[in-house]
DNA sequence: CGTGCGGAAATTGGATCCCGTCTCTGGGAG
DNA sequence: CTCCCAGAGACGGGATCCAATTTCCGCACG
């Protein structure tokens, strides 16, 4: 008999699950920035108590997803211009890096999922659906790197841009040019040219990173 | 009558104190890896609840720097060495490409105040002040490129780090050696050398980690 | 003498309650 | 009519209490 060993002790804590649910509300942009984060309007709809919802958020802020005040409590917590262009700098430096170390060790089955992602980017309309593929794509990929700190780094970036790019990406039709790259990184893994994989994966976020500025400019 | 205005409203509340002194606690090395926190314990220590002290714990292990599981507590936790190697490699990463980017803005002051740091280094013998004072001297340089997410992302890879790194320098003197390195990085920086204080910063890392996995495998 | 089991103590997770602060509103003064 | 202020309700921070789980220790049994 084989069993997945999957750490047990830390499942379903009240705090967590919380803190889940709230993360990817807000990544999800169901929460928009500005949004009030009330206690027992939380613990209420999770049928717990006070205590789990201010772990939860002050994890949320800790991880920069909210910003909160002494006595005045916690809102969701948004970018500025300039803000989200230094993390898509930030994204464009570190992710370069790393799929330029991935390249080398990528295997079959690294290749053979990234894959699958592709096509399901390809096949999904759902804006939602599309945001988890298409990071659960680069991420595939970056995995080859074996680099966990510098993943862990990425995933926290990603998540405070998150919603601005699923946001932008669903109106103004970019999504075909964004798959396009998509193909094209994963083409550049596939035949181990890892710099070409590096210089795509940065255009790719210099492109997303000028699409998703332009979509806000001209929403004011 | 002229004030400097301090955000008071997220002052002192008493999870921000016991977090921020675990924080320090734990990156000066004083609770090494493996030691349990005892809620009780530490409430008792700061004359307050349990509540709190929970709050700066769930952040802490945001930070990544307790681990906690369901019901058995958290403990402080550790690097191994394939770990350390790797949060040092993004360090070189990115500190490298911040530094670059700083050098062309650095004022006046920012010169004199690093440099200030510097001559702090060159007389404290207390390993503590030395290892504050390292990261003084760097953050002061970094600041200049106007790089906050870049900042906060170096800082949360320093405190993991920060501990090994200060008791490794203590013993085994390279301390002249690396206050050199910090010499030549700020006259690349003053002299408005972007690409050699990268590269100084680059190598000023490396060896470092050297430095470290030399001194920590010597010790089993 | 080692092993396993059972219960008590220790410890964490969560609920409820209280207190300090903030905010909003309504009434009175200018 | 506007502005200001007092007071009440809303809300967050913290304390205390209860429940659930783990850990430790002693004792019986093989």
């Amino acid at each position: 008999m084989k069993l997945q060993p999957i750490d047990i002790s830390k499942t379903a804590s009240a705090a967590s699950i919380v803190f889940e649910a709230l993360r990817k509300a807000i990544i999800e942009g169901e929460l928009i920035e500005g949004t009030p984060l009330r206690q027992d309007e939380i613990a209420r709809l999770f049928n717990t108590s006070r205590i789990p919802v201010r772990e939860a958020i002050s994890r949320l802020e800790e991880k920069g997803l909210v910003t909160s005040q002494r006595f005045k409590g916690a809102v969701v917590a948004g970018l500025n211009l300039d803000e989200l262009r230094e993390i898509f700098e930030y994204r464009a430096l570190v992710e370069t890096e790393v799929i330029r170390r991935a390249v080398p060790n990528m295997d079959q089955a690294t290749l053979d999922e990234a894959k699958a992602y592709f096509h399901g980017l390809n096949t999904t309309s759902d804006p939602l659906a599309w945001g988890d593929l298409n990071r659960g794509f680069h991420e595939r990929l970056y995995r080859a790197a074996g680099l966990p700190y510098h993943e862990e780094a990425i995933g926290k970036a990603m998540d405070r841009v998150d919603r601005y790019l699923r946001a932008a990406l669903v109106r103004s039709g970019n999504v075909a040019k964004s798959n396009a790259e998509h193909l094209a990184i994963w083409e550049a893994c596939a035949q181990g040219d890892a710099d070409l994989a590096a210089d795509l994966t940065r255009e790719h976020i210099n492109l997303s990173c000028e699409g998703l500025l332009l979509n806000m400019t001209r929403r004011g």
